[in-house]
DNA sequence: CGTCAAGGCCAG
DNA sequence: CTGGCCTTGACG
């Protein structure tokens, strides 16, 4: 069952899946496809527009988001004998109707993610003192609380779902649930028109109205939490697949997905060892390899799009980046200017939050357009949807799983009798195992090995090294448990290449029929096409597993993460997939340099391939299984997986000279070698890695940003009694805090060193987008820092016990300030309904701070860091100047903490769930909470 | 002109 | 979304 609709903006969706009992979603932004409208017109170039026809396949860039649950081990899930990929010309054993899925009984269900948007076109019932409900017991509150009665951006009707704007919700929860689930809001966030210069913050002004209006006026009993809130859950096909937390969606933590930045354009760099003038030959897109980092975040394995070096490629070349009104903002006005907008901001607050055209009425100097919002933006995002995975530059932590298991694959530690016993163990096999072990000729079923059918084995797993393939092996490189074949085995092609004549093409990926060489390495139609679609769109999925699925033909969409995940570990090259979408020609220099081997197709008996085609130079016959085994190799090398070997780093110059081609060239032609290139590159990599900042700069330059951060009064609300005490309404006080905030915010950025370095509007964009994110992280940070000192009691331990203790501590003070504030009685039940996850989500994020016990110079750090995420491949500037911090940040780490060297990484990992609680704030609307949280600093 | 690796299409 | 099949276009 599909519901959905599109809207002039895309929607998000949301795809629940119920595969063998266990729950996937599928978050998917359908993007329109339009190309006759400007592609790229999100204020950070977030190419959003692309198809007409909600195709998901549409190329959209969008970031999207999608979780399975991968099926572990699943012997008795695996159709027995179900076939498999084999190098046996089985006729047919392929077949495209071959039970894939066998066994999978999808249920679909794609629902608005964002059902839950706020319709702001109903803006009349906010606040007007006698606790009037601006919340229908529906469920839609009403977003804002200053009164917007200033109408500041023009509507668009196209963008609002005329229900939504014109059709009072049902009375009935769940009905409206429905209804809004077939409307599918549009995706722009919430954002405001927040008036003239400084701001634009979004939905900058706090809007606590939603609590407000629903502690105010709902009977208990009657969220007034916004229907996207809750819109998941309902749609559900099952219950909660954790433990009843009614934020996840079929176990899958929106916390963990965190909060979804979009790098608007594919992001590309520049190849280090790409020739600058690689539009010489053939198809030349420039090498803007967009990069990717799988890692982890908040205990689930993700991934993270970066964005790397900005560089147009003519052919994409959207028009240039739409930013609406925000790019007629003057930002750079004044300082009075700047609280004038904020309060202007502030009175516009509320005002419409979606379909709002790129026009600007006269009063509004900043808004942006719905395509200007980024669709996908942590505040677009719907509420209980995992929010995408932000393609932060952040890099990937050595500490990370991902990491480790990539750096354990270039350390040979298997000796060839561990690697035996690996082989014959069919209940540690792992398709990497087949991968690596495999000999051609003797292919293995491997479900009915899962079955604990061992009778294959004493043909297929020779006992004699020769027979093992050693020399495959210790190119390939057995994976298992980051155990790789002994890189120095001796390789020995010959053997290998009598049998592959035999042999059909195998996809590297999931071992089913190969059809060609795609993206550098051998693989299917299927996991091409995977490949292909993935890095287009940008696609980000995770694995609510180890992150060590097996992916196999029957088993290969079980996971996306983990299949994508093999996809770059095999050597599969993102660069090669064209941004430019241009078809046919070749690619040429850099990418092509990239993956181009000497290979020898392989013809297959039953004629299943086409072509027995050979590549221009046949002088070197090699089994695309070797092939597999020394991109394997390459791609295993100690560095992230966005190495440059699968896809050119940004900063690795250090690959000039050495990259995959090489390994690849040494590992077909003198294995030897192998050794040798790897040794290169990883000494490259370790200096690249240590081009820190020197520290007295680095120190310097910190020193400038904690001068900059001028926001304890706000962090901690010092202001707080004042705020409680006061006897104005809560609208007013409200809004004083909203703007304590924002001109904090302004003042902060105009203070920033680099402040002149960016045009005005890019400070406006920056902010605009991030401004949530900024609140977050110094909250949790300030908590983290100078919290404990007054909550001595609390020593972070790290436990369970210990989160949900500071989770509560924080919703009693939340509860006591609203109190206080609203001048009624909020019960700890609705706080929790209202505010419980985001709540959550911030304190995880101060605990992982206090945690680390992070210091101030470290946070202002990050805060740079994380503003200028969003947009780097918008500008080339920002690039620099966020590596600049970053290099600060990691030069302050290194230098203090020596004894911690993955700290530097365990900080920026730290940033997707600070955009996911982020998020969540922005969902909730109760932008002022963290300084509520705060505030127990000071009681 | 054949090859082949890109992208696109579209049924499932 | 997936993946089989088709088109495209640079290269030899």
């Amino acid at each position: 069952m599909v519901i959905e609709k599109a809207t002039s903006s895309g929607i998000m969706t949301v795809t629940l899946l119920q595969c063998d009992g266990v729950k996937m979603s599928l978050f998917q932004d359908l993007k329109l496809k339009r190309r006759k409208v400007d592609s790229r017109c999100s204020s950070d170039g977030e190419s959003l527009a692309e198809t007409s026809s909600c195709s998901p396949d549409s190329g959209s860039s969008g970031a999207e988001t999608s979780s399975c649950s991968p099926i572990q081990p699943p012997a008795s899930y695996l159709p027995s004998g179900s076939p498999r990929s084999s190098p046996h010309p089985q006729p047919r054993i392929h077949e495209r109707s071959s039970p894939d899925s066998a066994g999978d009984e999808f249920t679909e269900v794609k629902s608005s993610a964002e059902c839950g948007q706020e319709d702001d076109t109903q803006d009349a019932h906010v606040f007007d003192g006698g606790g009037r409900q601006p919340v229908s017991s529906s469920g839609t509150p009403h977003p804002s609380g200053t009164h917007m009665s200033v109408e500041t951006v023009h509507r668009s009707e196209e963008d609002l779902p005329e229900r939504m704007s014109t059709t009072p919700p049902p009375a009935d929860t769940s009905e409206h649930i429905q209804e809004v689930t077939s409307v599918s809001t549009p995706l722009p966030p919430p954002l405001v028109s927040l008036g003239p210069p400084l701001t634009s913050l979004g939905g900058m002004p706090p809007t606590p109205y939603t609590l407000a209006a629903t502690m105010a006026g709902l009977a208990p009993g009657v969220s007034s939490t916004p229907v996207g809130l809750r819109c998941g859950a309902p749609v559900s096909t099952g219950p909660p697949y954790w433990g009843g937390a009614a934020n996840r969606i079929n176990g899958v933590r929106p916390e963990l997905i965190s909060g979804g930045i979009v790098q608007p354009t594919p992001s590309t760099q520049v190849a280090a060892a790409a020739p600058a003038d690689s539009s010489r030959a053939g198809y030349s897109p420039r090498l803007r390899t967009p990069t990717v980092i799988m890692g982890e975040a908040g205990g689930v394995k993700t991934m993270f799009w970066t964005a790397p070096n900005e560089s147009q490629t003519p052919a994409s070349q959207a028009p240039r980046e739409v930013l609406g009104p925000a790019s007629n903002c003057g930002y750079g006005a004044d300082t009075s200017d700047a609280v004038r907008a904020s309060v202007d901001g502030l009175l516009s607050l509320g005002q419409d939050r979606r379909g709002s055209p790129p026009q600007l009425s006269p009063s509004s100097t900043l808004s942006l357009s719905p395509a200007a919002r980024s669709p996908l933006t942590p505040s677009a995002r719907s509420p209980h949807a995992p929010t995408p995975v932000s393609r932060s530059p952040y890099t990937v932590a050595p500490s990370s799983p991902g990491y480790q298991v990539v750096r354990g694959l270039g350390s040979p530690q298997s000796s060839p009798s561990e690697l035996q016993l690996l082989h014959n163990s069919p209940y540690i096999h792992s398709p990497s195992n087949a991968d690596t072990q495999r000999h051609p000729s003797t292919p293995l079923n491997m479900e009915r090995l899962w079955a604990g059918d061992r009778s294959q084995l004493p043909q297929t797993q020779p006992d004699s090294p020769a027979a093992m393939n050693l020399s495959t092996v210790g190119m390939w490189g057995s994976r298992t448990n980051g155990v790789e074949g002994a890189t120095s085995a001796p390789a020995q092609p010959a053997p290998v290449e009598e049998d592959e004549e035999d042999q059909p093409m195998i996809c590297m990926i999931c071992e089913d029929r190969a059809t060609g060489l795609h993206y550098g390495i051998i693989t299917c139609e299927g996991c091409k096409g995977f490949f292909k679609r993935t890095v287009q769109n940008k696609r980000v999925y995770t694995c609510v597993a180890d992150g060590d699925c097996e992916i196999t033909k029957a088993q290969r969409n079980r996971c996306q993460y983990c299949r994508f995940q093999k996809c770059l570990r095999q050597g599969m090259v993102l660069a090669a997939v064209r941004e430019d979408r241009m078809p046919g020609g070749r690619n040429s220099g850099a990418v092509y340099n990239l993956y181009k081997v000497k290979y020898k197709k392989k013809n297959k008996k039953n004629g299943q391939m086409k072509q027995g085609s050979s590549s221009p130079d046949k002088k070197v016959g090699l089994d695309p299984i070797m092939m597999a085994g020394t991109t394997s190799l390459a791609t295993s090398l100690p560095m992230p997986i966005s190495s440059p070997l699968t896809s050119p780093p940004i900063t690795s110059p250090i690959t000039s000279g050495l990259n995959s081609g090489h390994i690849l060239k040494a590992a077909l032609t003198n294995p030897a070698e192998v050794a040798h290139f790897r040794h290169r590159l990883d000494n490259n990599v370790t200096s690249t890695r240590e081009r820190v900042t020197p520290y007295p700069v680095a120190q310097a330059m910190i020193r400038m940003l904690i001068e900059c951060d001028d926001f304890e009064d706000i962090a901690t609300l010092k202001n707080l009694d004042d705020l409680l005490d006061h006897k104005s309404d809560l609208s007013t006080k409200l809004r004083h805090l909203g703007d304590s905030i924002s001109i904090k915010l302004v003042q902060w950025t105009k203070r920033l060193p680099f402040y002149q370095e960016l045009p005005v509007e890019v400070h406006t964009r920056l902010l605009t987008h991030k401004w949530h994110e900024l609140l977050v992280l110094t909250t949790s940070a300030y908590q983290a820092i100078y919290g404990l000192e007054k909550l001595a009691s609390r020593s972070s331990d790290g436990t369970e016990a210990e989160f949900h203790q500071e989770v509560s501590n924080n919703l009693c003070t939340l509860q006591t300030c609203l109190n206080s504030m609203m001048g009624r009685p909020i019960t700890m039940d609705q706080l929790r309904q209202e505010v419980g996850v985001m709540v959550e989500k911030i304190t995880h994020v101060t605990l992982a701070l206090r945690k680390a016990k992070i210091r101030i110079e470290e946070y202002v750090c990050l805060k740079v860091i994380a503003m200028l995420n969003q947009s780097r491949n918008n500008h080339k500037e920002l690039e620099v100047i966020q590596d600049r911090y970053m290099n600060c940040l990691r030069s302050f780490c290194e230098t203090h903490y020596p004894s911690q060297p993955t700290r530097y990484q365990d900080l920026l990992v730290r940033l997707p769930d600070i955009q996911a609680a982020a998020a969540k704030l922005l969902e909730t609307k109760m932008l002022y909470v963290p300084f509520l949280l705060n505030s127990t600093i000071n009681r």
